[in-house]
DNA sequence: TCCGCCACCCAAAAGGTTTTGGGAATCCCC
DNA sequence: GGGGATTCCCAAAACCTTTTGGGTGGCGGA
């Protein structure tokens, strides 16, 4: 009786399934939308003796309809279970009430991100205001070989991490979606189109200037090969500042498909007193590197990570810390207001330093 | 130049925003659907010197059209830009290609369950699933004053939790929806439905016999006060169990809007020498009820919870822990099933009983 | 009695695609 | 050169709703 196996044992009586209703709606109801017809207004307008016109008037207050008309028409629709055909609606209106969220790096396996932390707290973010604003979200997959999310109608798209000559916003834009993309678009074909970016260049001016602080004096970067603003933005600004103090700026990036801590080893390599790492999981392989080493932390090598989850409790590491959920809130706002015909301004959300005892030196 | 405030600088270069295409695209790709007209079928026909008919045919492969004539339209579809219109699709095939999972209990506010662990993990597993075969998911709130999910084109709904009389699953099914719930539906009304569930009975007596055999005799359970499946066979077969084994079996149930802490203190008024806490949040409040009589965990009193959330490391509690990953994905796994035609039985995902420290007697 | 007006209702188009059921050439063979 | 088979293409219906631009009938006023 009690199963461990997946499949369970049958609910209970079998053919009692139609029920309550009394129009044709039990094959629909049963198989979806292929199966028995649905009821449409044109049954609601015969059951009134109406024509289809008077009945959508009656039934969304726009018309000339005498009140004891429209009173019996809300009652005959009423009984027959009318409901309003979506599809329909969205074809004449051209509005679909809903937002898309492209998920998945171009780049690596379509699915890994949605599970890692950023994404979910983006996700989170985004939804909520999607629905505040009375918007539905939609995360559909994208990558190489995938066109699922074309087929499907929504208004617009957020485009996290776009790259240079980024494939969805040349389709989306194609479609005549509006676009909205979580870092700022690199290609110059894509400048103009509205964006939400953490502020990289100021929260790398923190780290270096933590890191300084602390007394560091030759502070690497491990980064990786995403042609993304965020790197981008990261690897400029980390280089510039190192330029205007006369300062080594050691970058090291990890290749496609190389593991992390090959980079991180290449980096020790140039004996940085620092190293700042774009993600946490090049973090843990430069200090996996600094172990094999032998380098003491703080005390040899002091290091910060950029972390990409939720604002949390005081970490090991000292974290340049993103805001992921507000960063999908403000791509929701940004994208919906754009939909409802504001000219919206490009959004910098704020990133966090969160010291740590990586860089509690002396 | 550099803000922390939440608005941020302007883009690069303004007005040059149309670029690659030469079609009118560029105000439909400004301002979304309603703006510029797309390029439809019949721009593609008129710039081909054919019908409709025949360019539809030649791009989908459908009729007999000369290769001549359809390598000449999918070379004019291309130019142009043209992509088939996905409402118009949708209207016609009666397909969407979406499936909806219906977030937010019918009781409290509709965001805050999407949060916990639970709800993220299941919309994940549901997710990767409905992705590899074909389907897009998008998460619907529901509850009282929104119909937002009623107006978005989907062919069928994960209902979590569902209750007696449950208005989103009658709504659904008046809409030709095919519904799959997370939970076995309670209400008579909804029998016959395809379901998930957890395998709680088998659960329960796990956990019951782990606290039996660790020594308890008077095994409390904190209840809530939901009327959904889950809370149901939890309590009929902790009741079950202690009454074929002629143990006392106290219950106590938070009342809604009640502190889970006063209702822990009602139970373990009783003198229970272990309790099971139907989620994390009540195990919590045994605990701070167990604190505040002094009792030691777990000599005078062991603790058992049900943990919603994704499978871990070893807890302090012992939990129950559900796996809401797999629930997800077997939800959409047999509501797909149902839109393409088979009658899938209900699954049962089975639970796992994870020992840990506030069990762990002499 | 006729005109105009008002209250109420309706036909048809539009939205963009797919599919059905031909129709018009062209070709072959007798 | 005519019949039949091919080949290629097309008009129109269907999907379901909303909106535009009337249309009809009754009533009051002249």
């Amino acid at each position: 009786m009690l199963t461990q196996k997946v499949l369970g044992v049958k609910g209970e009586e079998d053919p009692a399934m139609d029920g309550p209703e009394d129009t044709g709606r039990t094959a629909a109801a049963g198989r979806g939308a292929e199966g028995g017809r649905t009821v449409g207004i044109k049954d609601v307008a015969r059951a009134a003796g109406l024509s289809i016109t008077t009945v959508s008037h009656a039934l969304n207050g726009k018309g000339q309809v005498s009140t004891r008309t429209r009173e019996r028409v809300r009652q005959i629709a009423e009984e027959l279970g009318y409901r309003p055909n979506p599809a329909a609606q969205v074809l004449l209106s051209g509005r679909t009430g809903v937002i898309g969220l492209a998920a998945g790096h171009q780049s690596s396996e379509p699915w890994e991100r949605t599970y890692r932390p950023y994404y979910a707290a983006f996700t989170a973010g985004a939804m909520v205001e999607a629905v505040d604003r009375d918007y539905a979200l939609v995360v559909v997959p994208v990558g190489p070989g995938t066109d699922l999310w074309t087929r499907i109608p929504m208004d617009g798209l957020i485009v996290v991490d776009p790259i240079a000559g980024d494939p969805v916003i040349d389709e989306a834009l194609r479609r005549g979606l509006a676009v909205v993309t979580d870092g700022r678009p690199i290609d110059p074909a894509h400048a103009g189109l509205p964006y939400v970016q953490s502020d990289i260049v100021t929260g790398i001016g923190l780290v270096m200037d933590h890191l300084h602080d602390a007394g560091a004096r030759r502070i690497g970067l491990l980064s990786g090969s995403e042609l993304d603003s965020f790197t981008l933005d990261s690897e400029q600004t980390h280089a510039e500042w190192c330029a205007a103090r006369h300062l080594p700026a050691a970058v090291e990036r990890t290749a496609p498909g190389e593991p992390a801590r090959d980079a991180a080893r290449r980096l020790l390599a140039t004996r940085p007193d620092a190293v700042h790492a774009l993600n946490r999981t090049y973090g843990e392989a430069v200090l996996a590197a600094a172990r094999e080493l032998g380098l003491s932390i703080p005390g040899d090598l002091m290091v910060t990570v950029m972390d990409e989850a939720e604002p949390g409790a005081r970490p090991a590491l000292t974290t340049l810390g993103l805001d992921p959920r507000r960063v999908g809130s403000a791509c929701a706002a940004v994208l919906i207001d754009r939909l409802t015909g504001a000219e919206p301004e490009p959004v910098t959300v704020p990133s966090r330093l969160v010291p740590g005892e990586s860089t509690r030196r002396g």
